[in-house]
DNA sequence: GCACGTTATTGGTCAGTGACCTAGGAGGAT
DNA sequence: ATCCTCCTAGGTCACTGACCAATAACGTGC
């Protein structure tokens, strides 16, 4: 908060943002299944037991993380229609996840409840309300669109490092799985975008038919 | 190939599926990431290298454990309406994963082009075909369902170590998450079968309009 | 300014992890 | 017997997160 940044020589005294930051950054150049306490560390040229001393634990620096992903999906500026609503807040969240390396599958990999994590839900779920759902609807549904836009997302990012048309293409026999063969084509990585709008649709289309 | 099980007193050579079965043994007493290869070589009296000499690596154990798991969804004696046969198919993929501790975990974690994943697709995306979804359709509905069952599963099963109610319940301020809040309550661990048919329900019931 | 408790950091250790290399035993075929 | 492939053991490597203890840096109260 206070500057601290340009204090130069002195090795500046850190905080929980800060290992976070130096943590994303990593997340960023690594990977998720590289990332390492001690390579934190070594990159804010410190001790793995600093680090741990932040964060408490590996698995709460995890949490910390991706909460952090999450509260970068502005939650501002948003329509006033509570369908539109309920799609860009998806659209947002989806941005944040694919704006860092493994976004999805830390965030998946986390089952937290963090303010930013929180606050987008709490938004979520407004908008839902907002449109008519009951209580038990707008929960329902928010979850089922945080599952598609992980579940999606994670698939996305996972391709790079194992190229889907090859690996699926393959492996896929045309006369033992006809239908799959036929279908495969769809499932290009071009296409996460539009699968994600497809299935928001689905839901918020069935989400509107409960409204009154 | 040729019988070997009955040698007894000698160690009996094993054999990829052996590993995979011990591995899937050890999955259910110590959980996911309590599994190692060592582990798996100690269940099976043996060194860690002959368990990674059958599976090569460990990621790809954990294919093979997965594909094992959804293999044991059975793609029988199904509907024949299409939309009954979705949902049959859907369900008793979710029982599968359900079946194993931190099943769906491991399922998402091993993005796998196995035999047994590919004859589940296959069986999906035939029926979603049969109910006259063109090519796309069928393909975008398939993971979308896929999606849903894996990030719900996930949830309910590692509510176990975490438990939920709790640690949402007093994370969520009545005045900072007012929506939530109110909301809170229908996501407890009993309403994951529920919630698993609303959103299956909101899929299929898209998928139906857009069949001719 | 100085003692003091808190906060932050270091050092070292521990029980593990998966991957790899080399070597050697078991089995079946010839 | 011989050979060759499949399987297993031994040992090493770099690395992981957690933990305990000691100590340095800091911010107060006095």
């Amino acid at each position: 908060m206070t500057n601290r940044q340009v204090s130069e020589g002195r090795a500046p005294r850190l905080d929980p943002a800060t290992v976070v930051r130096a943590a994303l950054d990593l997340l960023e150049e690594k990977g998720l299944d590289a990332l390492s306490t001690r390579a934190v560390a070594d990159r804010l040229g410190v001790r793995m037991n600093t680090v741990l001393w932040h964060v408490k634990t590996k698995a709460r620096m995890l949490e910390l993380m991706a909460d952090a992903v999450v509260g970068e999906a502005p939650l501002d500026g948003l329509p006033a229609d509570w369908d539109d609503r309920v799609r860009e807040l998806a659209r947002r969240y989806r941005r944040a996840l694919l704006a860092h390396r493994d976004g999805a599958a830390l965030v998946v990999g986390t089952y937290t409840a963090e303010p930013h994590t929180l606050a987008f839900a709490e938004a979520l779920v407004t908008a839902l309300l907002d449109g008519g759902l009951d209580d038990r609807d707008a929960a329902w549904t928010t979850w089922t669109v945080i599952y598609l836009a992980l579940g999606l997302t994670q698939e996305e990012q996972a391709v790079p490092r194992a190229p889907l048309n090859d690996g699926l293409a393959n492996a896929v026999s045309r006369t033992a799985h006809p239908a799959l063969h036929r279908v495969l084509h769809h499932l290009d990585a071009q296409s996460f975008d539009e699968r994600f709008e497809f299935g928001l649709s689905a839901i918020i289309g069935r989400a509107a038919d409960l409204a009154p």
